[in-house]
Order: C-alpha cells, then structure tokens, then sequence
DNA sequence: GAGTGGTCTAGACCACGGC
DNA sequence: CCGTGGTCTAGACCACTCG
C-alpha cells in the first residue's frame, strides 16, 4: 500500500491531518523499508503522546474521529491501537473510549514494582527520603542515561519499609538518578508531600512517563552502610536490582539501583 | 454472536469441524459469560497442540484451510492465531505458514535463560550432570506440581559452568523436579548424551512443551554443600531463582530451584 | 505461478457505559 | 438513546517463499 502523504484535494487516497508523514526511504542497499499504514498512523500516535498532546489519564479521539482524520479505515486505525494498548502505552475500556495509560491505576502501578510479600498478601511499603540533591552527573549515570559529561543531575536516595508487626521493617533501598534538564523544580520537600506512586509524581509534574525498563539483578553482599540502612549486617546477600527507565521514544530518564532485602519478600517475574 | 456448535446442515452457521464446543455457560448469577467465536478457535486449537495433533516445528493448516474447517471468516482465525503467535505459542512465517513454536530455535532458546555474561556476549554454558534419579515426590514439591502425595517424581541435579579464559567456572547451580509419569524413560544416559537444551529434549522426547514459567528470586548465601559445588566460600551471596514451568493449559510441569552466581553474569529482565 | 501470511477496506451487528 | 470499543464478514490486493 502507499504510504500516507499529505493530500491537498479532497479524500481520495490516505492523507494524514496536514502533518507529513516520515516517508518509506530505501535504506542502504535496495532496502525497500516497506511501512503499512497501521505502522505509520502508530508512529503519529506516538508523537502525539510525546507532544503532550493528549495527558496519562485522558481520552483519545474515538476510532471514527481518527479514521476520518488520518484518511485511512477504522481498522486500520484500530491495528495500531491494538499494539499500543498491548505495549501498555493505551489503555482501551468498551463503552468509554481509549486512554493514555497512567501510572495512577493500581493496575500499572504493579508492574514496576516486582517485589512482593512471601505470605502472598498485597505489598504495603512506606517511603522515607534520605537524600535528594542535584549535582553533575558522574560518567557511568550520564553515559547510561545519554547525557553530556557534567550535564545536571538529581540523586534521591529513599527507603522503602514494609511493617512487621507494629514496626517498620526497611526492605529496599533505591538509588536514583534523573537527568537535572528534565525534572527541574523536583527537591526533597516536592517528594516528602506526595502521595502516590513516584512515577505518577513524574508524570503529574514532570511530564515525564515510563513505558518500559530494563533491569539487571544480582546477589550482593551488604556494604557497611548499606548494612547500617536496612537495618541487616554487613555482607548479608542482598538482591541488586539496576534500572534504566525509558520513556516514549526509547529515551533513558532514570537509572535507579535498588537493593532488596528479601528475607521476607522477594522479586516475582513471569517468563514467557 | 451465536456460539460455534457443530452443524449437521451444509455450510449456513459457523460450525466445528464435528468436535462439541463448550458452549458459553451461566457462570454464578446471571453472567452470560459472553465467548467471542475467535476466543473459542483459539481454544480449540489448544486443544489440537495438547493433543499432539501438531508437533512443534511442523507447520498447522493453513488460514483458508482452518477457515474452512470451522466453518468462520479467515480475519476471525487470523485472530485466534494472532493470540497465540504473541502468546509464543504459534509462529507465523509470512510465505511459508504458521508453525508450532518450539525450544529448538535459537529465538526462543533464551526465552528462559535470563543469565548473561557481564561483557554482552552470548552466553556459552556447558552442562555438568550431578544426578538423576526418580523418587516420591516431597510435600513441598507435590503440592507445587500438583500431583498425589507419594507420586513418583524425577530429581535433576546439574551445573552449568561458564569459561573463563582456558578454564570452566561453575555458575549455576540447577535443582529440577518433574512429574514421573510425564517423563517416563528420563535417565541420566539419555540426559548425558543429549545436545541442544533441556526443554527441546522434553518436547521431543516426552511430548512436554513449556510455554511460560514463574520465578521468584532471592539473595540468599550459599550452604556448605552449594558452595563447594559452586567453588564459592560459604556464605557467598548466591541468586537464588525458583521456577515453576506450565505446559498447554495452564498444567504445571517442571519445578526448579536454580542459585546463580552473579560475579560475571546477571540475570535480565524486561519491563513494559 | 501458486500458496502462504500481511494489509486494508467497508459494512453489519453486538456489548458496554452513560445520558 | 447514542457513542464507544469489540466482533465478524467478504473481498481485494500486497509481500514473501518456493518450486
């Protein structure tokens, strides 16, 4: 099928709101790049999103409304709503509409968040900030989140306790740095005052939202410090677990290194 | 719409192939329990792949040909095997078919292997048998594989070691259950003498496809016993990752308690 | 060229949610 | 009641593979 340009006349071939579509460009050898159409509408979608055009939370124009302004058929659209919502990006509700996925629902507010309570019941932890301050990057954060060497950064440093009995027990200890650019008037009094998750502060605030992560896990032993934190000795085996956050468009925003307690807990994954 | 039920009459309804489909049920009080007819191609050819109607690696009927078959649109089987292809139980080969997934391929080899090397290479592991030998299952591990208490189960030991310059460095540590009925003729010689991974030994052999699995991971420290086949001092920090697989319908097939030592290697996860 | 999956369309009807 | 997404159909054409 043609690719979708820009039509002046009127609805005859697929034809985007104005906007120009990035068209198929032979890529090195005799590469064809051959996009569908459902790929392109995907694709303009996507920076929608990233222009903030829609927020987490809000509803998309129906299916119809944006068939007719893409110039392409309801299913095609639907397709590319379809990988969407199955890339958590959009979330579909029958009878509403479409909505930009958020951080707020419980639902997405899990699937960050891996550790769980061995007896099954549902994770309850409580925050407390230990340090947040800006500083130049250090070389292997600016590298890990493309950032100019000596670009501005913020490092939060925060347990997170779960209770036990009348007591708080501390289970995680997070690291975290954001690039300083991005998360501007983010400080300590900022992050004291919020309720809820810290990824829906980011996008409340920042408009900033995490899509998807990779992590690196590995047995440690506890550091004196760390030890002195969570409240375990020193070289108790400790589960390491390195993050680099992306938002829309694949861009790193945050590199966090947590270390989990998990006598207790432990860190739930599904292979498939 | 209407329910698939086989038909007598020529082609005028949607109808099976002669197999009874479980007809949407009131479940509870007054839930309709609404079935989409993909939803029930998708189960019925469930049912095909756990009866071994198509191995892995052999290609299923065609869409037209499935179309046909039960007696449906090819958009709705397309979307029955479109399930199935992101749930990495089909494959599809555009010109070619649509082919029963299996561990054979290099793809979907590392699907279950989340240990690699520190330096981004391919992970090159060799397997060391320790032990193999059939059992009651333990409590513990019946209640997991869901079998009868006392029910024969076979106990897999094994390492894997990784080189390190001229040498082999022992880097996991594997300990698998499996349900003694499924895996009848399952020996050591036969587990010495295969090449290629586990789970396509299991698919061949024993007619047992996995196709997801659960893990819990903890930071533990190793025992005596584990660090001397580890070649670790006691007490190291060790990944502890322990694993229920499922095959075709959720049946639990494999339970397995693996500690990695993550000085070199780690254990990586997707999050989206 | 024949057969496979992949894309796109247009239209009908159903299930759900809210006015 | 209407508008939303969800299902299903029928048919056209395209891209890929293989003989």
């Amino acid at each position: 099928m043609s690719s979708v340009l820009p039509t002046s006349g009127p609805a005859a071939s697929p034809a985007v709101s104005g906007t120009p579509v990035a068209s198929p460009v032979a890529s090195g050898l005799g590469t064809p790049a051959f996009s569908p159409l459902y790929q392109q509408i995907k694709a303009l979608l996507l920076q929608s999103l990233q222009a903030g055009e829609w927020l987490p939370g809000q509803a998309i124009p129906s299916e119809v409304e944006l068939a007719a302004r893409f110039r392409v058929s309801q299913g095609t659209v639907r397709k590319a709503i379809d990988e969407m919502a199955t890339d958590n990006v959009l979330v579909r509700r029958q009878g509403k509409g479409t909505f930009v996925a958020t951080h707020a629902e419980r639902a997405t507010q899990f699937r960050f968040l891996r550790l769980l309570p061995d007896d099954g019941t549902a994770p309850q932890l409580q925050r407390r900030l230990l340090e947040c301050r800006r500083m130049r990057a250090p070389a292997e954060v600016a590298r890990l989140l493309a950032l100019s060497s000596g670009e501005a950064a913020v490092q939060v440093r925060r347990l997170l306790l779960a209770p036990e009995g009348s007591e708080l027990r501390p289970v995680v200890l997070d690291d975290i740095w954001l690039p300083g650019t991005l998360f501007k008037g983010l400080t300590a009094e900022r992050l004291q005052a919020w309720r809820g998750p810290m990824y829906r502060l980011f996008e409340a605030e920042f408009n900033v939202h995490m899509i998807r992560a990779e992590e690196k896990l590995r047995a440690v032993g506890a550091s004196a410090t760390e030890a002195a934190l969570l409240a375990v000795r020193e070289g108790e085996p400790l589960l390491s677990v390195e993050r680099l956050a992306y938002t829309y468009g694949d861009r790193p925003v945050e590199l966090r290194r947590g270390l989990y307690h998990t006598a207790g807990h432990h860190y739930r994954n599904e292979l498939s």
